[in-house]
DNA sequence: CTGAAAGCGCTTACAG
DNA sequence: CTGAAAGCGCTTACAG
């Protein structure tokens, strides 16, 4: 008769077990747990000492009932996912959010709101308060679920400046301006007179931003604006490729681009070099993320480093402000420039 | 006196709003939340209707302190994380995992566990019961993670088969083998006679059964076996650039190379031309897996594609099933060969 | 500093 | 089919 089964979940100890183990009262206990004030260092050693015995986890259902927090935190992607999916900075930060998460104990649930069922049934789960903040990666303007959120008094911040919003959204970001101004000078420091830009989306911050940097630069080194050099992509690899070789079919003398993202980058060296081209001795090619698509292409891209991991520490530790009661913050965080092979 | 701060969270309505609204008792309320058996039709239609007007949402805390059950699953990476954020296979899996339980209603807990203390964390929590299930992402062998949670009867399936655990663990795979099989068939039949192969790491069931398929058809075809055609990888990118290359070393006069996935074909294809061959006319490169590094090579890879999408479905599938009281079950997946540039 | 007690919002036998 | 009641495991005023 014995048991050939994987052991079974036996009934965990509760707050009970480990009061009566220790000698104390169940209010003691869940005060020992709960910060330690108003408690004796004997009382409390004991019931440190119970709960080590027991094996004591404390249930976390029980606790949110009556806390009515769930402890818990939604990274929410609202992006057609396609595009979110592709890009290799989405992995750095969702690995940065859970990790500072998890430094404060704080599981991560992962939503993905590509349709509008999606996103309805997302909604209702979150302000249901299911959750008790929410991270979360939309770089479009005019997200719905953004307002909706807010209106409902839910925690939030934004990865990237939510466009469209109300300035009331708590936001964290790298100064995409600034590097776009790092890069295009990188490229005019190199002796590049004829600078063409793929953009990322218009109606995102990275794509406005990043194309302002680009404008001011040119502006301040006394070159005339010149729309034919400038071309829009939607950060996928190939609408890089797409606006590569359209900016050559414009300009054929063009001898420097700069691409707004590492992956588009990537797409664009590539049909440079079906062109003809040699990168970089005929055209430079300056990149922005310092993602992995950097690494990808050959030669490695130049390219604008944005601090992901503190993107992701700033996110997680201004929202956890949010839920304690504080008010929403921005913040901005410096780039850096990337020197590889590509320019 | 206006509010001028976002709408306050008000209280929820509860069961008990909803049951004094349809003008019936709570229990009545609970049941047809529950799936509506021993109700009439007019006391369930009066609580749909109360459930609609008052917009009550379940207080899944309250439900979970009183089944035992956490309604939530955990999708668990155990890889040292780099390589695996380095991957493309992940995202898809992952998006899809996710998907799948957002079907049941289920959120999916990301938990990622590195370091020895991540783990022992991790495992704490979800021994704790507080998720009901695991969804397991580990190629390696030997992983003590998977070990544990098997024997605290925690339900899991795992990516891949998890080559050094007892049988009794689930999973699901793409077959692995058979694959490697259709492209070295389909190297040969190009009339390549001297193909190599970059391995995966040969702890893991991608490394060894890739390995096997490519032994097995090269038999076949009547070939001695050569051990200096072959080199193992890590499944990075960089170790596939360095295996081509030292392959190109060892036998120069290597027609087609066979590398265990499209990232690491991605860095063999650069190392290959670096050494001045071209893909496919002096050496054809096929690859494993279809993932979005397929079309980040130039030419873009041959490869054998792994059906992430029924993978991911297959595993929630089988741990539902497992966490509903069914015992593990093992799904292999077949997997096709797609034709591109590089082969 | 500590204990006894109320209560968070549900589900589930138990009677009827 | 339905209601009244117990109870899941915690936290938090309230007295002392």
């Amino acid at each position: 008769m014995t048991m050939s089964k994987p052991e079974q979940r036996r009934k965990a100890p509760t707050i009970h077990d480990v009061a009566r183990e220790a000698g104390v009262s169940r209010g003691t206990v869940s005060r020992v747990l709960n910060g330690g004030h108003y408690v004796s260092p004997s009382a409390r050693e004991a019931v440190d000492s119970a709960i080590r015995r027991t094996g004591y986890v404390v249930n976390r259902h029980a606790r949110s009932l009556i806390t009515g927090r769930s402890d818990s935190v939604g990274f929410l992607l609202t992006e057609p996912q396609e595009r979110f999916f592709e890009d290799p900075n989405f992995n750095v930060l969702l690995r940065g959010c859970t990790q500072a998460l998890a430094a404060h104990d704080i599981p991560l649930l992962l939503m993905i709101a590509g349709t509008e069922d999606e996103r309805r049934r997302i909604t209702r789960y979150i302000t249901a308060g299911h959750v008790d903040g929410v991270l979360l990666v939309s770089s479009h303007s005019g997200d719905p679920l953004a307002a909706r959120l807010r209106e409902a008094g839910v925690p939030l911040v934004a990865c990237g400046k939510p466009l469209g919003q109300a300035s009331k959204v708590a936001y964290v970001a790298a100064d995409d301006r600034d590097g776009a101004r790092d890069m295009v000078r990188h490229l005019l420091s190199l002796g590049r007179r004829t600078v063409g830009m793929v953009t990322g989306p218009l109606d995102t911050p990275g794509g406005t931003e990043r194309l302002a940097g680009y404008r001011e630069v040119l502006a301040e080194a006394g070159m005339a604006a010149d729309d034919r050099l400038v071309v829009s992509g939607d950060y996928s690899r190939a609408s890089g490729e797409a606006g590569a070789a359209e900016l050559l079919g414009r300009v054929p003398d063009m001898d420097a681009l700069f691409v707004a993202s590492d992956l588009m980058a990537q797409g664009a060296v590539a049909a440079l070099q079906r062109a003809g081209r040699r990168v970089p001795e005929d055209i430079a090619v300056g990149g922005f993320d310092d993602s992995s698509a950097a690494l990808g292409a050959h030669p490695e891209l130049t390219t604008i480093r944005q601090p992901w991991d503190r993107i992701s520490a700033e996110m997680v530790r201004v929202l956890l402000a949010q839920i304690g009661g504080e008010d929403p913050a921005a913040v901005i965080l410096p780039t850096e420039l990337v020197r590889r092979g590509s320019a």
